[in-house]
RNA sequence: GCCGGCGUAGCUCAGAGGCAGAGCGAGGCACUCGUAAUGCCUAGGUCGUGGGUUCAAGUCCCACCGCCGGCUCCA
């Protein structure tokens, strides 16, 4: 018998070789927990230890405790669906665990799953769990474990195991009756796991492969706590009740309609005047930051194109060409082309760098159809682009004040949480290693000043160069991807882009694309769901509605007072419809409006204004001046 | 593009082979009103588009377009 030592926290054991964890942990009275964990490996408790090893049991209270119980859920998922349709008609795909619950790809002959089937999985799912039938762990040989899948017609098991490299334990997991190959980890009953529900079920390549069959993806929340499940529910549920596209329509800001296109969006007069208040605010922001702004054309010369690379590298996701004097045009998919014209325009001095182009541009891209989501992925948006172009020894300090410039802006509209990403070197990568050096260590030097955590996506840049890209969380804490600042070694060959530096030589300046709303159209979806509709007061499209009760009486007073605002920039909006008070302040209400006033016989005669805000309520009577000093305060701190 | 679901009045939706409906919104009339829906009346539809099955098609079948959930894609 050949012994070998466990160290359980601080209690050492000698214990026979391929004994299991559970055994180990029973016989020192270990009895709560789902699984362990040895640095950062998570073992569970049915797999036989065979070498010495140092491990800290993992309870329910252990963030790594979720992971193992959920994939036993997508276990018994799987085994559910089998027991449902037949052993033999459900063919598997993977069914690892997700950070809120688990799914499970699969095939299922001669049936299709809907969310109609949902509930009955549910139902059997919680039969398996009732039952408390322990899993049971092995291990196979290839060739056995081959033999073995083939035999239950697990064709897509079989393709995994033929992927598993050679040495490596090939492990499969189960519990009565029902086996999967599965590396684990798991816990030791199906009466062990947490409180669950399937929520939706759809389309998954194999493999991820567009050309490989398409398996079903069901997918499953899962938590300990029942409280837990229901608040992810509930999450949903508030997702769902700030989705902006239902805002857009409810706040009549924009409109996207199969008559005029796919993915095209049509600014209607309150989301334009939201995006004009947006295009006003980075306009003077650039400006103050020594941006110029520069306009270019919708179309460019199939020419520009092709030394750009774009025709050669982006057809695909370009709208097709249209013909004029026996010339191809294409709609402009990107800025920068027209933006290095305006930098060739004239020769440039290392006096002139770094030179910072900018420009609201609108580009086109075809995007494929599945993907089209409202405002977050259109074919037509706008961009708020920058291209820097500067010298070598300028880099570091582009970069710097770039990334600040951004999170600055993205303050400006209530975002304080970023994660940001810089990616790498990949292996088809052009310019030299000097280049990519200096590009991604600016990069790193910029984030590490400004004292934001980051990670790495190694290898993850594009071919051309490095970048880094900035996501901030939104108010219910999902992510999204806005800022993105991006060297660019190719453009610059391209188009035989110079300056004359000190030297009086010729030499090649770095460019930098860099965008830090992305694009105007995902901004405003982002700041939609992220205030749910409720904008803050300066992007608010109308900031004030008056409502004289009397439109006839009060109307008048009404009109001074709206003039009287409007003079000092202040987007007011009068309602005169010969409706109820109540049903004029409920719509306003509803419209989301920051600030109401009430017009009746009080404030006429005693000229003071009745103040209600969407935020505070009834604010009571105030003095014009009074109100009009409180609201220009306010825009002017950007509340 | 792929898998699945869904397209009925401006919006939200009911109708599942046999007369095209409701609420909100819109227009009209009355009410003259103090902080989240006054009442009544009226108009509004090639049931996404095109084909097919049937005596008869929103309803069943096929194709296309669009939307939704994902996948894939996003140099």
């Amino acid at each position: 018998m050949e012994v070998i030592r466990v160290k359980v926290n601080d209690v050492e054991l000698h214990v026979e070789k391929g004994t299991t964890l559970g055994e180990v942990f029973r016989s020192i009275k270990i009895d709560k927990a789902v699984g362990a964990k040895a640095g950062s490996r998570i073992i569970d408790l049915l797999t036989p230890i065979r070498e010495d090893l140092e491990v800290t049991p993992i309870f329910k209270e252990d963030p790594e405790s979720l992971d193992i119980m959920r994939h036993t859920l997508s276990h018994i998922m799987a085994q559910a669906l089998k027991e449902l349709y037949g052993y033999k008609k459900v063919h598997l795909g993977v069914g690892p665990t997700t950070e809120e619950g688990f799914y499970y790809d699969v095939e299922v002959e001669g049936h299709t799953i809907s969310s109609e089937d949902l509930p009955a999985i549910e139902r059997k799912m919680r039969e398996i769990v009732e039952r408390n039938y322990p899993l049971f762990r092995k291990e196979l040989e290839r060739e056995e474990a081959i033999g073995y899948f083939t035999e239950l017609g697990e064709k897509y098991k079989v393709e995994i195991i033929n992927r598993i490299e050679e040495g490596e334990v090939i492990s499969l997991y189960g519990q009565n009756g029902f086996t999967d190959l599965c590396r684990g980890p798991h816990v030791p009953s199906t009466g062990m796991v947490g409180e669950f529900r399937l929520t939706h079920v759809a389309g998954a390549y194999w493999l991820g492969d567009s050309k490989r069959p398409m398996l079903q993806r069901i997918y499953g929340v899962a938590f300990w706590d029942k409280e837990e499940l229901e608040e992810r529910l509930r999450f949903y549920e508030e997702a769902k009740k700030r989705d902006h596209r239902r805002l857009g329509r409810e706040l009549e800001l924009f409109l996207i309609e199969e008559e005029v296109g796919a993915g095209l969006v049509l600014w209607l007069p309150k989301g334009a005047m939201l995006r004009k208040t947006l295009e006003d605010y980075w306009k003077e922001e650039h400006i103050k930051r020594g941006y110029q702004l520069v306009y270019t054309p919708h179309v460019g010369n199939a020419r520009l194109w092709q030394t750009s690379g774009h025709l050669d590298y982006y057809r695909p996701n370009m709208f097709s060409p249209m013909e004029v004097e026996q010339e191809e045009y294409f709609v402009k998919p990107m800025n920068c082309p027209f933006h290095i014209a305006v930098y060739k325009s004239k020769l440039r001095s290392y006096k002139d760098l770094p030179l910072k182009l900018a420009e609201l541009g609108t580009v086109y891209r075809y995007e494929m159809s599945g993907v089209l989501h409202g405002l977050m992925r259109v074919r037509g948006f706008t961009q708020d682009d920058a291209h820097i172009i500067c010298t070598p020894e300028q880099v570091e300090g582009v970069i710097h004040e770039t990334l600040e410039f951004a999170v600055s802006m993205l303050k400006d509209f209530g975002f304080e949480d970023f994660r940001v990403y810089i990616s790498t070197r990949p292996a088809d990568a052009i310019g030299s290693q000097e280049q990519w050096e200096l590009a991604e260590g600016s990069l790193k030097k910029a984030v590490e000043k400004i004292g934001i955590d980051y990670e790495i996506d190694q290898g993850g840049g594009a071919f051309y160069g490095p970048k880094i890209d900035v996501k901030i969380r939104d108010a219910i804490g999902r992510l999204w991807q806005c800022s993105t600042i991006q060297f660019d070694f190719n453009l610059p060959e391209r188009f035989d882009m110079e300056y004359v530096g000190q030297d009086n030589k010729r030499h090649r300046p770095y460019m930098i694309h860099r965008a830090i709303f992305g694009s105007l159209e995902r901004f405003v979806g982002i700041l939609l769901e992220h205030y749910a509709g409720l904008l803050p007061l300066w992007l608010s499209p109308v900031q004030v509605r008056l409502i004289p009760i009397s439109p006839e009486k009060h109307g008048g007073y009404a009109l001074e007072v709206e003039n009287h605002l409007k003079n000092r920039n202040i987007r007011v909006e009068r309602d005169m419809r010969e409706e109820r008070l109540n049903a004029r302040i409920r719509d306003a209400e509803l419209q989301k409006v920051p600030y109401i006033l009430v017009f009746g016989d009080k404030e006429l005669e005693s000229k003071t204004l009745s103040v209600r805000s969407k935020k505070e309520g009834n604010l009571g009577s105030m003095t014009l001046e009074a109100f009009t000093s409180l609201l220009l305060e306010r825009i002017s701190r950007r509340e």
